[in-house]
RNA sequence: GGGCCCGUAGCUCAGCUGGUAGAGCACCGCCCUUUUAAGGCGGGUGUCGAGUGUUCGAACCACUCCGGGCUCACCA
């Protein structure tokens, strides 16, 4: 068997050939070039420079057209022996689909009505040896889209633009934050106390150190102390990792969204929280994504207990004793285990109330049980100063009034320290010195994207979702 | 981790009751100077996810493993 038939191997040769022939089939640049967006909006005659992606071919024996595609979009290109000579022709033959290439000419518009360069010289930018997915059912495979997202991006403009959104969220969240004076910061991903929530960390080793760290499970603990020292306005827009399994809502890595503000507390957030997320809502909106009318509008506020009331038809109160939490759940179908009372409440909430929570709503009176960095209510300390966001079923911010009482906020610590959690003593320390009253919000970003897009699981909204590893053997 | 479903050509997919694979796009050869899912003629390029078993014979049946999807569980 001589004759090649992989198609890797006969783009192989190709790249053989051009190389032969004293060319280089990866080139440093291509100067001077304009976007194909821009080269559509010019005048017929006009003559310019473009480059990109072949994505297309329609070869007619002398002459041909190509579309090659850049950032901005696609343009056609006509390519003709009698303008390009014999051997450029030639050379243009044995472009593939996938072959980036530059080329110069005059634009102007074929009998069809489209706005083309014909091409009066070509060069090939970078020569790819393997096919595309195909042009016209893309790539569908749903694995193949994630290991291999560069092929998913390229060729399904769904994909790209859902991906894309996430980038016009954060700078939208960076701009409104900007503009009323907070402050960026990034805080520790290694971190020798893993706070801030309730998971499990994934553990890494610092050799010089010799000591375990833990990747980060949230970021407050040290966004406070940054109040402590006086900074009364901060953010972070960063990764958290969590140690635990994938859903359509969870991935182990994933961005969070953390503000602090000084001298406030969680009635600030609440409006805060629903300004930002409108505000990008309206970005989002102006570029054409399909921003439900129901986050422009008016936002729901609900009690927690209210809300367990009314799907559960079960009565409810901040008061509820342990005992009577696990009657509720038992008739309510939810295995109560040997979870806490908080975690049962949690259970049945979760099971009955959330995906009830359509529209925008923000849920107040959580269990103070189950907020341990959050201050009580005045009126009931069995009640946090506390919100959620919950927006299509999902749950995503949550925010309060943060604790700044160092003595309660030891107790506390010391009630819930167990082998994973042990008590940030330090974080203590800083409070001691004296943290101003606050209040803080988190926002899952991904979860935001999948609002703002309509993305229907997180790994729409992520380039790289986790996946599990392929093992050597079957790597290619 | 449990349950259900899926894995066939580079891509998108067919493949019946078990008889050793097929289409479109892509690719290869020839023709073609305004096409655009270009067209015409000719050509299947395959470890049927992997392995073991049943069988005269396995893409198909059974079991194990690998990977994926949905779902449940886990998840302050």
């Amino acid at each position: 068997m001589n004759k090649k038939q992989d198609q890797t191997e006969i783009r192989k040769d190709k790249l053989i050939k051009l190389r032969d022939s004293g060319i280089d089939p990866y080139p440093h640049s291509f100067e001077n070039r304009i976007d194909a967006a821009d080269a559509l909006g010019m005048k017929e005659g006009k003559k310019l420079r473009v480059c990109g992606r072949v994505m297309s071919r329609r070869i007619m024996g002398k002459s041909s057209f190509v579309h090659i595609k850049d950032v901005s979009g696609q343009i056609q290109i006509f390519m003709a022996v009698d303008k390009l000579g014999k051997e450029n022709y030639a050379l243009f033959r044995d472009t593939d689909i996938g072959d980036f290439i530059g080329v110069e000419g005059d634009l102007f518009v074929t009998r069809a009505g489209e706005k083309t360069v014909m091409a009066e010289t070509f060069i090939v930018l970078s020569k790819s040896l393997r096919p595309l997915p195909e042009k016209w059912h893309g790539l569908k495979d749903v694995e193949t889209r994630y290991r291999k997202r560069y092929l998913d991006i390229l060729v399904n403009p769904e994909s790209s633009k859902i991906l894309k959104a996430r980038s016009i969220i954060t700078a939208s969240i960076r701009e409104f934050l900007e503009c009323r004076k907070f402050c960026e910061v990034h805080t520790p991903v290694l971190q020798d106390i893993a706070g801030g929530a309730a998971a499990r960390p994934f553990k890494t080793l610092h050799n010089v150190y010799n000591t375990e760290l833990y990747m980060r499970i949230a970021p407050e603990l040290y966004l406070k102390r940054l109040l402590v020292g006086g900074w009364e306005r901060v953010f972070e827009l960063g990764t958290n990792f969590r140690n635990e399994g994938l859903s359509a809502m969870h991935n182990p890595e994933f961005t969070m969204l953390e503000v602090y503000a000084a001298y406030t507390d969680y009635t600030f957030m609440m409006n805060l929280a629903e300004e930002l997320i409108k505000s990008v809502a309206a970005v989002m909106k102006e570029k054409s994504f399909p921003v439900s009318e129901d986050i422009l509008g008016r936002w729901d506020r609900k009690d927690y207990w209210q809300l367990l009331k009314t799907h559960t038809g079960e009565d409810f109160s901040p008061e509820i004793t342990y005992e009577e939490a696990k009657q509720k759940a038992d008739k309510l179908n939810i295995p109560p285990g040997k979870d806490s009372l908080e975690k049962i409440l949690d259970r049945i909430f979760s099971h009955y109330v959330e995906d009830k929570l359509s529209a925008p709503t923000f849920v107040t009176g959580y269990p103070s049980s189950a907020s341990p960095l959050a201050k009580q209510s005045p009126d009931n300390p069995m009640i946090a100063e506390r919100f959620e966001i919950f927006i299509n079923g999902s749950e995503l911010g949550n925010a309060y009034s943060e604790q700044n009482d160092p003595e309660i906020q030891k107790k506390v610590f010391l009630k819930q320290a167990g082998s994973n959690t042990p008590v940030d003593e330090d974080y203590i320390e800083a409070l001691e010195y004296g943290m101003p009253p606050a209040s803080g919000l988190g926002i899952g970003v991904d979860r935001l994207t999948m609002a703002l897009t309509g993305a229907e699981t997180i790994r729409e909204v992520l380039l790289f979702p986790m996946l599990k590893p392929l093992n050597a053997d079957s790597r290619e």
